[in-house]
DNA sequence: GGTAGACCTGGACGC
DNA sequence: GCGTCCAGGTCTACC
C-alpha cells in the first residue's frame, strides 16, 4: 500500500530526520544520506507494520508492505503527519532567522520541524530515558525496552515496534531494573504507563490542547521522572517553543557562545534566546554550535 | 523557595 | 580483572 501526504512549504525530509537524535532510537531508523525513513509501528488494530517514507514532491511518499483496512490507513495518514509536522506553518521562525547568521542553515536547509515519535508515550518515555546519563546510555535502554516489550513485525521478527503503555504496565519494576536496566528510572516509566493504561492519564490528549504553554508544562510536570528539563524538550516536540531544555551541554555552549566560557546557570541561557520570542527554543535548537 | 544528597549505570582511568 | 571516580537530571527531605 502506498499514500502520498502533502507537507505544508518549505519541507525537507532529510532536515526533519536529522533535527535530533531520535532518529538513531528504536523503532526509528534511516539511511545513510537521512533521505528516507522507516519506522514499526503498532496500529490500533493490533496490525504491526513498517512505514518506510520518502521525499517526493511537495511532501512525502507511505509505502507500507501490507493491505491496509481504510481504520488502518487514517491512522498512518495521521501520526505520518504528526511525526513529521506536516501541517506546521514556520514562516514567521523563518523570517526571523533570515537576520540571524547563526541560523543560516535554518534558511538554506529548510530546518525548524522536529521529528516525533507516533505517540506522546513514546516520546515522553525516551525523554525520561535521556535524562542522568550519557547518549549512548539513552540507545541501550531504549533499544533494550523496545527488544524486551516491542510487538514483532511478522515479515522480520528482529525488528518491533515501540511497546505500548498496556505491554510495559504488565510488567514491573524489578524486570525493568534487571532486565531493561533503567535504573531509577524504572518506577518512572512503570508508573507511566501504569497510568496511561487504566485511563487516569491522557498523555495523547496534550497534542492537540490549545491550553496555555505554562498550563501544559504543569501538567508534563506532574509525571514522575519529567522535571523541568524533560518538560521542555516534549513542550518542543509539542511545537511549543517558548522553554529551553536546558541541560549541562547547553550551559557549556551558551556560556562559550555569549559569556566568554565563565560558569552560567539557566537563566543566563534563557536571556540569551529571549529575544526570539515564542520561538526561542527553535532559535536554541538549530543554532550553529559547531564552533564548540 | 532554595539546597543538599541520593538515585543508577556505563565508561574512563589507575593499579 | 578489579576498584574507584565521574557525568548525567530529578526527586525528596530539610531548612
Amino acid at each position: 500500500m502506498e499514500m502520498v501526504i502533502p507537507a505544508y512549504a518549505p519541507f525537507d525530509l532529510a532536515s526533519v530526520v536529522g533535527s535530533h537524535g531520535w532518529i538513531r532510537l528504536a523503532p526509528f531508523d534511516s539511511d545513510e544520506n537521512l533521505s528516507s525513513l522507516r519506522y514499526v509501528d503498532q496500529l490500533g488494530t493490533g496490525k504491526v507494520v513498517a512505514l518506510q517514507i520518502q521525499a517526493v514532491k511537495d511532501g512525502v511518499s507511505v509505502h507500507i508492505d501490507d493491505d491496509l483496512i481504510r481504520e488502518e490507513r487514517a491512522e498512518i495518514h495521521r501520526k505520518v503527519i504528526w511525526m513529521l509536522g506536516l501541517d506546521q506553518d514556520l514562516t514567521p521562525f523563518y523570517k526571523m532567522a533570515l537576520n540571524e547568521p547563526k541560523l543560516a542553515s535554518v534558511v538554506e536547509r529548510v530546518r525548524g520541524r522536529i521529528l516525533r515519535s507516533a505517540t506522546l508515550f513514546e516520546d515522553t518515555v525516551k525523554t525520561i530515558l535521556t535524562t542522568n546519563t550519557a547518549w549512548g546510555g539513552t540507545i541501550r535502554m531504549n533499544n533494550t525496552l523496545v527488544k524486551s516489550f516491542g510487538a514483532q513485525l511478522p515479515s522480520n521478527p528482529e525488528e518491533r515496534a515501540f511497546p505500548s503503555p498496556e505491554t510495559i504496565a504488565l510488567s514491573d519494576e524489578e524486570t525493568l531494573r534487571s532486565t531493561v536496566r533503567l535504573g531509577y528510572r524504572s518506577p518512572y516509566v512503570l508508573d507511566l504507563a501504569r497510568t496511561i493504561s487504566n485511563g487516569e492519564l491522557d498523555l495523547e490528549a496534550l497534542k492537540d490542547s490549545q491550553i496555555p504553554t505554562i498550563e501544559l508544562r504543569k501538567s508534563l510536570l506532574n509525571i514522575k521522572g519529567v522535571g523541568g528539563y524533560a518538560a521542555a524538550n516534549l513542550l518542543m516536540i509539542l511545537g511549543r517553543y517558548d522553554y529551553l531544555p536546558i541541560d549541562s551541554w547547553a550551559l557549556k555552549v551558551v556560556s562559550n557562545e555569549f559569556y566568554n566560557g565563565e560558569p552560567i546557570g539557566p537563566l543566563e541561557v534563557e536571556t540569551s534566546f529571549e529575544r526570539w520570542g515564542e520561538w526561542k527554543g527553535l532559535a536554541y535548537w538549530f543554532w550553529d554550535w559547531s564552533s564548540f
